[in-house]
Formats: structure tokens, sequence, C-alpha cells
DNA sequence: GGGTGTATTTCGCCG
DNA sequence: CGGCGAAGTACACCC
């Protein structure tokens, strides 16, 4: 993370030459890019074919790879870390190749000539911290319960249910039973059919006369979201992450 | 795509030198990567803070923008396309900003030194080909009902209801209305819900007389997607994309 | 531009 | 490892 992180660059080169540069790299734990002309091939959870183009490849040291063209935030083409990446020349050609198994996957890149090589010594000893998320919404909840309703009282987070685990459980005023099922931004239909699964597994869990009230906790819903939380007798507090 | 691609790389460069490549780079809708120690604040959507290590930054001519660590498929930070790139120099250091409205969201990337710089000229005439999905299930489908059921109709794709659309509608051999709901792997409960939503949606639209199936066609569920399904009277069908 | 659903979603957590 | 749900999800499609 200093300036003396190591870059190693190519441009032009053969491929062998190539060929021994990203090897070295991953060897060592380097993050390689590649640049160029190159055509990708894809079998696994899916299949699929991209002709000739020019793209950015990356190889990171966790066995990630990526495949960019110039548009889009999405790679084009990829494969998840634990990948085990190989290169080769055939043909007078350098061929990437990132594979793993359970699931199978294979990802093939061949490149017709590479314009540009590195690999780069990365040092990254950071933690990305993120505010704005439902973990946020939950603390605001828990801190000031009155948010939700003038009375309700958290009493577990997490709370497992059959359905799966309740965001925040507890009583209002009169003793009722409180599912809330919180999102930090405005929700659709399926949000409310989450909802509406556990607060359905309490009632058939707890007994028979047990009141359950379910309520979404978002900054909005959409019109079929309301409409569905009106039918299914599910209610909505508008609240935002803070 | 040719062999003529250009490529303009810089190794431990000078921040305004960055700065000029950059800018020029953006003018003529080259795609920008930097390497280096930096940190990266986001404000928008959420928010999050990034302390100092090294990464690699990707900025599209389509106005995305990427921040990779040595780890994860994922960026670590980033911006869609559509946004609007700037660079600056500001107390020896180089500050990469990437802003859009609609949300209002800004990145800013600060390095503390360049250890690399590139441009690169990108011709991708190529769309991607993918079999695999859900609409390579659909067709399936399509071609032999009988998979889902011997004497299945497809009578359209796509019906609307009030609940949405849904992905194969046809009747049984008795007549019956049925609703398919198709995915490509594995489902949870999530499906489920979907797939009730669209039959309690047709329930009500249709004359209470009317009959409606659901079948939920996928590779496999969950055990709770199973007992969900048996809740709500809604079946299953194993079947995979080709 | 918002609503809705898919995705080779990825990612993290937990059993 | 699989299940489950969150994500600044991104992306396509339709209104």
């Amino acid at each position: 993370m200093t300036a003396d992180s190591a870059v190693e660059t190519l441009s032009y080169p053969a491929p062998d030459v190539v060929r021994d540069l990203v090897e070295r790299a991953i060897a060592r734990g380097a993050m390689v890019t590649l640049f160029g002309p190159c055509t990708v091939e894809y079998e696994g959870r899916a299949a699929s074919s991209l002709g000739p183009g020019d793209r950015h490849v990356t190889l990171k040291p966790d066995g990630a790879a990526l495949v960019h063209t110039d548009e889009g935030q999405q790679p084009v083409n990829w494969q998840p870390p634990g990948c085990d990446h190989s290169v080769a020349v055939a043909d007078g050609a350098l061929v990437v190749r990132s594979e793993r198994t359970t699931p199978e996957e294979e990802l093939e890149i061949t490149f017709e000539t590479v314009a540009h090589a590195a690999a780069f010594d990365v040092s990254d000893p950071e933690e990305l911290a993120v505010t704005g998320t439902e973990a946020d919404l939950k603390e605001r909840v828990l801190d000031a319960p009155d948010l939700v309703e003038s009375g309700f009282t958290p009493l577990a987070t997490e709370r497992e249910t059959p359905a799966g685990a309740v965001d925040v459980y507890g009583e209002d005023a009169a003793g009722r039973t409180v599912v809330v099922e919180l999102k930090r931004r405005r929700v659709g239909p399926d949000a409310v059919g989450q909802l509406d699964r556990y607060v359905e597994a309490l009632r058939r869990d707890l007994h028979a006369d047990t009141e359950v009230r379910g309520i979404l906790v978002a900054p909005s819903v959409t019109d079929r979201a309301r409409q569905l939380l009106a039918e299914k007798g599910l209610e909505f507090v508008s609240l935002e992450p803070p």
C-alpha cells in the first residue's frame, strides 16, 4: 500500500512472455490484468459464448476472474473466488483458463493478441465500513421502538420460526405478538410475502388464542405491495435507515 | 479489436500527468485503469468509507466506475453506468470523482500515489450468447408441455394478472386453469410465495367456480419450499433448462 | 422514471 | 456444504 508497490507491465508482449509473467504473478499472489482482442467461453451453471472483441481481464489472487467490456458495471463473464487459474500458449494465442468444482465450472479466454499485461502486488488491510444498511435500521428501531408504534416492546431479534428468522419480534401495548420485517429501501410484493410467511408460521406455532400482528417497516411500499398488505391484514410503518 | 488497439500506459507518473492522461482518455471514449494506494468514500443510496490500501480502479466510457481489491468477485465500491467521471490534483494527490443524480450519488477515490495508469481504446461489437436460462426452460416447456404434465396445454406466456405476469398460463387435461412458475435452479420459499400470489390473484379475477392449479417447475426445491407448497395446495414438477 | 422479476446474481451468516 | 435472506444488488423489460 506504499509507493514501493511492485508493478510489472508489458506492451504487446509475445504470448510466451505473457504466459511467464502471469504464471509468476499467480505464484506470488499478485493480481493480473490483461487487455486485448479475445473470445470467451463459459460452461457451468449455465453456458455462454462471446465472439471476438477487446476486453479487460482481471485474475485475482483469491481465484476470482473478471472479464469486462467497455459497458456495464457487471463483468460480461466471470468466475467466483476459489478457482484455479492457468495460462498456456496454443497456436500462437494466449489461453487463460479458470476452473472450479462444486459446481463444475470453466471459463476460457483466448487472446488473439495481448495488447497490455500487468501484475500488481496488492496490500489491502482495510475493511469497508458501510452505513445505511438494514442492520442500521434495526438498531434505530431497537433504540426507539416507539418509531414503530407507541408502546411497542422488542423482545428478540432474529427470532426463529418454522418459516425462518424474524427481524424484530416483540409485543404491542396490548400484549399482542408483533412481527417486524425491516427493509432499508422501498419494497415490493416479495417483502410482503416474506412477512406473511413469518406471521402465518407464528400463528401456527403459538397457541391458537394468540393474536399475531405483522408490521413491515420500510421507507415506502409499491401500490401492489400495499394492496397485498391489506389483503393479508398486515401493516406498514414508514421509516428509513439513519 | 485488432492488434492496432491503442494502449497508453504510465508507471508511477506524477499526479498532473495522470490527470491529463485520464482527461484525454475520457474525452475520446477510452477505458481507464488506475492502480495504487488510495482511500475511497461513497455517499448516495447508502454511505461507505474505505481506509488506505492498494486497489485497482476502472473508469468505463459509459460512465461506470469500479474499485476492486485483491479479493472477491464484486467491486468494493462502484458507480453505475451513466455517471460523470472527473479527475483533479489536490495537495499532490490524484482525486477521481464519479457522480450522478436520481439518485444523488458520489464516489471519491483519492490516490496517495498512482503506481500504474492505462488508457485502452475498446472496440467490442459482439453480444454475449447465454444458454441455460429461464427463457430456455420456458421454450422447453412450450415445445413439450407434457414434461409438465400429460395433457397440459399452454395458452399464453407472460399472461398478466393483478399480481404480475405469469410465466406460462394454460389448462390441464380436465380444462382447469394452470399457472406455471419457472425457475432455472433449485428454489426456496420465495418462489412458492410468488406462485401463490399469481394463483390467488387469478382465483379472485376469474369466476368463483373456476379451479386454478399452481405448478412450480424447477430442478428441485428446498424442504421449506416443499412444505410451503403443501400448505398452499401447490404442485411441483422437476425439470431443468436444456 | 417506477414497478416487477431474473441472475452463472454475489455475499455473509448459520446450522 | 446447503439453506436462507440482504444488497448502494445490476439488468432487462414493460408501463
